[in-house]
DNA sequence: GCCAACGTTGGC
DNA sequence: GCCAACGTTGGC
């Protein structure tokens, strides 16, 4: 059992998008970082909690929380011509990107990231670091557990 | 829109 | 393998 921050710009996946979807679940595609796909490919199981991240908006931090539902699997995308995600280096046979399921487990309130820079116990956060860009990123239990507990 | 930081590409 | 050029991310 593993933590998580997913970021995710919410014009295109917001909280609310995912907590709407069928079964709360949405597939998660278009990741096309190696690094994050390593995680994902390599690291992430069903189980694993997510701190949901807005990001690229007026109001960037965390929305809410959510959960790894599968395992992982090629992502359809990358294999479609008309899809802005198309990789033409990708072939079916051998695919380069790779999806999960993630379920939507409740919207928070915003937990800005202004904020979360105050929280001691988060300084040594991923995704709070100098020029961290990562899509998916880390979290230790400590920090999944200040977040937590700052969001109840 | 700006810009810092990082990732990818491709010539050599 | 090096590294310059270019592209992307994402806060502000």
């Amino acid at each position: 059992m593993q933590y998580w921050l997913m970021k995710s710009e919410p014009d295109d996946v917001s909280i609310d998008d995912l907590m709407a979807a069928p079964q709360q679940t949405t597939a998660w595609y278009g990741v096309r970082n190696y690094q994050a796909r390593n995680f994902m490919r390599d690291r992430m199981q069903p189980g694993d909690g997510v701190l949901f991240y807005h990001s690229s908006c007026p109001e960037p931090g965390i929305a809410g929380l959510a959960r790894i539902v599968s395992g992982p699997y090629p992502d359809a995308s990358q294999f479609d011509p008309d899809n802005r995600y198309y990789d033409a280096k990708a072939v079916p046979e051998q695919p380069r990107w790779i999806s999960i399921d993630v379920q939507g487990t409740r919207k928070t309130r915003l937990l800005p990231l202004a904020e979360l820079r105050t929280i001691a116990a988060l300084d040594d956060m991923v995704v709070l670091q100098k020029g961290s860009r990562l899509s998916i990123t880390p979290v230790t239990p400590a920090q999944w557990q200040a977040v937590v507990a700052l969001l109840a």
